[in-house]
DNA sequence: CCCCCCCC
């Protein structure tokens, strides 16, 4: 296939006019040499007729440079670019996006002779980019406090943005409201200024009169600090356009300025504040910059706002948050089943915290554990089971697969979006009964969530506890019968040993495991049991304490009264028939002299609660019509 | 100029 270059459009990018989509040749890149922050590449494009040497490529494309796809020769689309002019009035084509038409071998080599375009003397005297390091930049000349350009040249660096371009994530892309392909009003200008309203992607440190039109998405509380350096109030903020987002940081005086003027969720027009390479250790951002605002920085209210977007979330299903890696800061979005009352807690740091855990569940029928912290935790309300969606969560491995909430996410409930509505539909038709399973196990046997909810059927349907593991399950289920021959043995007396003892018939009892003989003994019970659902019925072991609360008497007084009232003794037996509990249980298959049965265990006998019994005869019968 | 992200 032979793509023609796009003629004329050097000269056209040059005087700042519009192009669409012209295709250009690349004849060279170069890295900028500078002191900090992402590599930034120089390129120059040729039309055939011309070359263009004062382009520049978007940081979140250098992994093109870096996967050695954008390579002298090859063809390319440019899908977006920016014209930004610099402090001094020189010209740069940002080129903010693009295609690769033609590898360069496919190319085969320079297409026509093109000659350097010259309007203003951009970039003069680097038109020949040649091999040999460049150690001062033009552009040093420049005025710009905030672009450091040291000759230190930086190696590239993974980043996020062109990862995620790279490899499309797999979960559901939310857009709010759709990110138009529309580029900005170029010259829509701010209130108070006559800079240029640009995208927050195409900001960088090489030019200082810009103003951006930008969401509050996310805005932290004033927090002090102190430490060698000095001490101070900050606070932070994180905007969003349609092209990309980025975080903002006052300090002191600014905190004053700024913090009550800036409000989650409005549109600011921002101009005059400082750009510099963001730690890519303290923030999740898809940005590479980060903005410090000082004395000067503008922050004007935009009520025009509708083409901002307000979100910006890829929601990663939660059956696929197993797949993910520990530490994975991701999207998520659930329906709040269940919340835990909020706890303190006291940290490594002995720093007290709130906390709250979170159970949610999407349309993949799996739940995961989510927890607040801070003030979040503390004002969260799940008693109306809300849609509960987080941008920047932490994946963690606790317990499986958890998730965190960060000082750097954003917690919103029942947002005003197309998923949380499906959602809550999906949810209340049919979510709210199924047999939902977590990714996070937790110990406590809690409030009915992360419950593995089985029928007695489900045993021997599921083959449960054939594996290497003991399985666990719960179910609701009647007594129909509790054997009693046997249900009770002599126990050592020792605290933490429930040997049996033998009776020497002397008034002494000797335990072997304690290789001793007491002149006493304690009762314990070990009960069989015949439990039963609507669709089966079990045979079960209960010990000590699952039969105190099955029978609903200790195992000293149910000893005592064997030995002298048997007809009470009786009736305790009597009486625990036909009533029904909620059994947690454990499964396992066993094997006696070749003969392999299923073993069950009762762990934990709860009475019924109504509104849980009624949710699993609801979940039966939705697996029944199934 | 901050950068704490926690607990089981």
């Amino acid at each position: 296939m032979n793509v023609p270059l796009t003629k004329g459009a050097v000269e056209a990018l040059c005087k700042g006019l519009d192009v669409d989509k012209p295709v250009l040749q690349l004849l060279n890149i170069r890295q900028i040499s500078n002191a900090s922050g992402p590599p930034r590449f120089r390129l120059m494009m040729s039309d055939g007729q011309h070359s263009l040497t004062s382009c520049l490529l978007a940081t979140q494309l250098n992994y093109l440079s870096d996967e050695n796809l954008l390579v002298p020769n090859c063809v390319c689309l440019l899908k977006k670019t920016v014209n930004n002019t610099l402090a001094d009035g020189r010209r740069v084509v940002v080129v903010m996006d693009m295609d690769i038409l033609k590898s360069a071998e496919e190319a085969g080599g320079k297409i026509g002779n093109p000659t350097p375009y010259n309007t203003d003397g951009s970039f003069t005297g680097q038109a020949p980019m040649k091999a040999s390091p460049m150690k001062a930049s033009p552009m040093k000349a420049s005025p710009m406090k905030a672009s450091p350009m040291k000759a230190s040249p930086m190696k590239a660096s993974p980043m996020k943005a062109s990862a995620i371009k790279a490899s499309p994530s797999k979960g559901l892309t939310v857009k709010v409201s759709p990110m138009k392909a529309s580029p900005m009003k170029a010259n829509s200008a701010s209130p108070g200024s006559s800079a240029k309203v640009i995208p927050i992607a195409s900001l960088n440190p090489y030019q200082s009169k810009w103003t951006i039109r930008a969401r509050v998405t996310n805005k932290s509380s004033i927090r002090t600090w102190s430490n060698s350096r000095g001490e101070g109030k900050l606070f932070s903020f994180e905007i969003v356009d349609e092209s990309g987002e980025i975080r903002i940081t006052a300090f002191n005086k600014e905190v004053d300025k700024f913090f009550s003027l800036v409000e989650q969720g409005k549109v600011y027009y921002i101009s005059k504040a400082t750009l510099k390479p963001a730690n890519k250790q303290y923030t999740t951002l898809k940005n590479d910059y980060e903005m410090t605002l000082h004395a000067h920085s503008s922050i004007v209210p935009c009520d025009d706002n509708q083409s901002i977007p307000t979100v910006h979330c890829d929601f990663v299903p939660i059956a696929e948050l197993e797949n993910r890696d520990k530490d994975a800061i991701i999207d998520v979005i659930g329906i709040c089943k269940s919340a835990e009352d909020v706890s303190r807690i006291t940290t490594k740091n002995s720093r007290e915290v709130s906390k709250r855990a979170l159970s949610i569940i999407d349309q993949t029928g799996k739940v995961v554990t989510v927890t607040l912290w801070g003030e979040e935790a503390e004002n969260f309300d799940g008693s109306t089971q809300p849609v509960v969606a987080i941008k920047g969560a932490r994946l963690s491995d606790f317990g499986g697969r958890s998730l965190s909430a960060l000082f750097s996410s954003t917690v919103m409930v029942n947002p005003d979006i197309p998923q949380a509505f499906r959602l809550r539909a999906w949810y209340d038709r049919e979510g709210f009964a199924i047999n939902s399973q977590s990714l996070t196990e937790t110990r406590s046997a809690g409030t009915g969530l992360n419950v593995n909810w089985k029928t007695l059927s489900d045993i021997k349907n599921e083959d449960m506890g054939h594996g290497e593991k003991a399985q666990y399950f719960s179910c609701v289920a009647t007594v129909l019968y509790i054997r009693k021959e046997n249900c009770l043995y002599q126990a050592c007396p020792s605290a933490d040993c429930n040997k049996k003892v033998i009776d020497q018939q002397n008034g002494l009892y000797r335990c072997e495991k304690c290789n001793r003989e007491f002149p006493n003994f304690k009762y314990r019970l070990l009960l069989s049991a015949n439990l039963a659902d609507f669709g089966d019925n079990q045979w079960v072991t209960c010990f000590q304490e699952t039969a105190e609360a099955l029978l609903g008497h200790s195992a000293e007084t149910l000893g005592h009264l064997r030995d002298t009232d048997e007809a009470a003794f009786d009736e305790v037996f009597q009486k625990a028939n036909f009533t029904t509990h909620i059994f947690k249980n454990r499964v396992k298959l066993e094997t006696y002299n070749d003969e392999s049965r299923v073993k069950v265990t009762v762990m934990e006998v709860q009475p019924v609660d109504h509104r849980e019994y009624s949710r699993r005869l609801l979940q039966n019968i939705y697996k029944l019509a199934r």
